[in-house]
DNA sequence: GAAGAACCGGAAAGACCGTTCCACTTCGTA
DNA sequence: TACGAAGTGGAACGGTCTTTCCGGTTCTTC
C-alpha cells in the first residue's frame, strides 16, 4: 500500500527501503506524550483492556486521536513497556551485584512482586504469549539472561537449589502478585518468605523438583485469564 | 410485591411465611437439569462471565428460559457451587484421615490445584468475597474446618510448620492453580513441592513468616481480577 | 502571511452483549 | 378432549464499547 500525504515531498525513490520516519508534528507529538502517559496511569489501574476512550479523557485529547497516533492496540501497550522492561532488568542487575547473592534475591522477588500487584497492566503485558508481540518477546528475551545472573549467583554460592530456572523466579513472581489487593502487601511478603523457603538450599535438603521444562506460554495463563477463546 | 398468578390457588394466608414452593412443571424441571449441566460445563471452560446465551446454546434452549429458571445470576451460580463445595470439603475429610499426615497435605494440595486450574469458574466462586453471597460464604465456612483439621494435623504429626493456617492452604491452592494452561499439570506440580519445601518442618528451621492476618477477601483477588473498577 | 498538509475533537456508525417481552406451545387438570 | 396456566423461544431493545469519519483547526513551509 502507498500511503499518500505521508511522504509529504515527492520522493523518486520508490524502493520499498524508504521507510524515513519523518518527525511528527510539534502539537501532535505532545499529544503522543500525553496519551502515553495516560495510558500507563490508566493501565496500571485497570489492566490492559481498558478502553480508549478512557485513556483519551485521562490524556485531555480526542478519541480520534489516540487512534490515529496508535493505530495498532498494540503499539500503545508496547511502547509503554519497553520502558517498564528497563526498569525490571535494571533491578535485576542490581539485585545481582549485591554482595550477598540471598539477600538480592530475595529483594529482587519481593520488588518484582510489589510491582506487578500494583500494575495490573506490567503483569499483564508480561504475561502476553509470543503470538505476534515481538516487541515483547524481544524484552522478555533481554529481561531473562538477568534474572538467570542472579540466580547462578545465588547458586554459586550455595543458597539457592540448583534445580532452580530464571523462569521459575518469573513465575513464582507472577504467581505471589496476585495474593491479595493493592494494599496487602505484607501478606504477599508472607508468601515471598514461604516461597523462598521452598527456594533455599537446607542442609537437610530440600525435596527434589521434578524436571519438568517450562516453557514462556506458562507464564502467560497466571495473569491474563485467557480471555480469547 | 405481589407476584400475581404464581400462587395458582388463591391463598386466604396472606403471610410472609407460606413459601410453599409448587413443584415445577415436567418440563421446566428438564429444561432446569439441562441447563445446570450446560452452566457447569460452560463455567468450567470460560468462567463465571460467560454469557447466558452461551449457556443456552449449550443447553438446547431459549435464553429467555434460562432468565426465567434463575432470575438472579447468583442462584444459578450458586446452585452449582454447592454440590462443587461437597466435592472439596469430602477430599479435605479423607486428606485429613490419611495415616501419613504429610501426604495426605500434599494430595490435597494438589488435587486442589488441578480441580482449580481445570473449572475456572469453581476457582472464581471460591474466590467471590462475601458481598451479598451468603451461600458462598457459608460453603466456604464449611470448607474451612475441614482444612483446619488437616493442617492440625500435619502440624500435631510435627511436619508442618506450626505458623501456617488454613487459609495460607486455600491461597496457595489459588496462587498455584494460576500456573500454566489446562495442560500443564505437570508444571504446577513441580510449584506445589516447592511451596511444600517452604511449608515443611526441616532440622534447620525455615525463617519465621510474619504473622499477617489474611482475611477471606483475600481470596478474591488471586482469581478475580477486580472486574468492577 | 498565505497555502496546504497534518492534525484535532467528538459525533456518528457499527459490533456486541445482557435483558425483556410476547405470540405461540406444552402440560396438568377436569 | 378441552381449557387455562405455565412454560418456551427468539426477536427486539437498550446499553456499552470500539472504530471511523469529517468539518474545522493548527502547524510548517515558501
Amino acid at each position: 500500500m502507498f500511503r499518500f500525504g505521508y511522504d509529504g515531498v515527492m520522493s523518486s525513490v520508490t524502493s520499498a527501503a524508504d521507510t524515513a520516519v519523518r518527525p511528527l508534528r510539534k502539537d501532535a507529538e505532545r499529544n503522543r506524550a500525553l496519551i502515553l502517559d495516560a495510558a500507563r496511569e490508566v493501565y496500571a489501574a485497570q489492566g490492559l483492556d481498558a478502553g480508549f476512550d478512557e485513556i483519551a479523557r485521562v490524556a485531555g485529547v480526542g478519541v480520534g486521536t489516540v487512534y490515529r497516533r496508535f493505530p495498532e492496540r498494540a503499539d500503545l501497550v508496547e511502547a509503554l513497556f519497553e520502558q517498564e522492561v528497563d526498569a525490571v532488568v535494571a533491578r535485576a542487575e542490581q539485585a545481582a551485584a549485591d554482595p550477598d547473592p540471598w539477600r538480592g534475591l530475595r529483594e529482587f522477588l519481593s520488588w518484582g512482586v510489589e510491582a506487578q500487584a500494583a500494575d495490573r497492566g506490567l503483569a499483564q503485558v508480561l504475561a502476553l504469549a509470543g503470538h505476534g508481540h515481538e516487541r515483547v518477546a524481544t524484552g522478555r528475551e533481554r529481561l531473562r539472561p538477568a534474572v538467570a545472573a542472579l540466580v547462578r549467583h545465588a547458586q554459586r554460592a550455595g543458597v539457592l537449589r540448583g534445580d532452580v530456572t530464571e523462569l521459575d523466579i518469573g513465575i513464582a513472581v507472577a504467581m505471589i502478585s496476585r495474593v491479595g489487593g493493592t494494599d496487602r502487601s505484607q501478606l504477599r511478603e508472607r508468601y515471598v518468605t514461604l516461597v523462598l523457603d521452598g527456594l533455599a538450599v537446607r542442609r537437610d535438603g530440600p525435596s527434589p523438583l521434578a524436571p519438568v521444562p517450562a516453557s514462556e506460554d506458562d507464564l502467560a495463563c497466571i495473569v491474563a485469564p485467557a480471555r480469547g477463546r
